[in-house]
DNA sequence: ATAACAATTAAACAAATGCTTAATTGTTAT
DNA sequence: ATAACAATTAAGCATTTGTTTAATTGTTAT
């Protein structure tokens, strides 16, 4: 099996073979590039942070974050096609809430742990 | 001190009053936002990953990368003045690496534990 | 000094993103 | 049935993003 040879040659050893294979492995970075791209919106990761402590309907979830609920409801179907919050219909509403998975809840931990870092009070 | 009201009631307790005020500081959750929107581009997730391993000059990360100086170049811009890696010339070479601080090493825990769950093997 | 190499910056452009208004679908109450 | 309310979808648009090519800056060796 042949390596792929850089330019220089700063670093030696078999660990940065194991380095480069994975690196050339693109698609092993997409799910986190894809979560993180859901809660690189500053309106995202707020409807986020909301919904993994309380679930809420369209027109509270407008309300709170003071935007049309156009512009919530195209942020919410992001957020659901990419798995991180769920819905149910009751009625006229539809509540959302977030997911139940361990990447849901990683991702709420991160945000907390980013913000004490960034705002320790 | 007056609350700001929902359309709906679906929710009640002092809590619900603690997660609107928070929500409402738009300015706590954008440290995080920012953070996420570098890791959204699969490209810039993988150099970062990469830089959390190795400190590489940019013509090898160029060359792992398989993209040209110019781009890899701005988005090494991107992530240095995002605070998430440091350069250092040295002779006709500047070498980046991940910054050593609490949230780069929280975001690369973070970006492996995704991968973790979402190809486990 | 000048040539060669490494890196950055600039200009230009296509593609993606987020919002607005307007129209549409779904559900409930009269 | 129809009116009212909740939510979604569609169309249009301005802004941002990521890339390319070309030009520029910085450093070293001859």
């Amino acid at each position: 099996m042949e390596h792929l040879h850089l330019p220089h040659h700063h670093q030696e050893g078999p660990e940065l073979e194991v380095i480069k294979s994975h690196l050339a492995q693109a698609e092993y970075f997409q799910p986190a590039a894809d979560a993180f791209k859901q809660l690189s919106d500053s309106t995202r990761i707020r409807i986020f942070w909301l919904l993994c402590h309380y679930e809420e309907c369209v027109i509270n979830i407008s309300s709170m974050m003071d935007m049309s609920s156009p512009a919530i409801s195209h942020h919410l179907r992001a957020l659901k096609s990419s798995g991180l919050i769920t819905s149910r219909r009751d009625g006229k509403e539809v509540y959302y809430r977030a997911a139940d998975t361990a990447e849901s809840q990683l991702l709420h931990n991160v945000i907390e742990q980013v913000m004490q870092i960034q705002c320790p009070k």
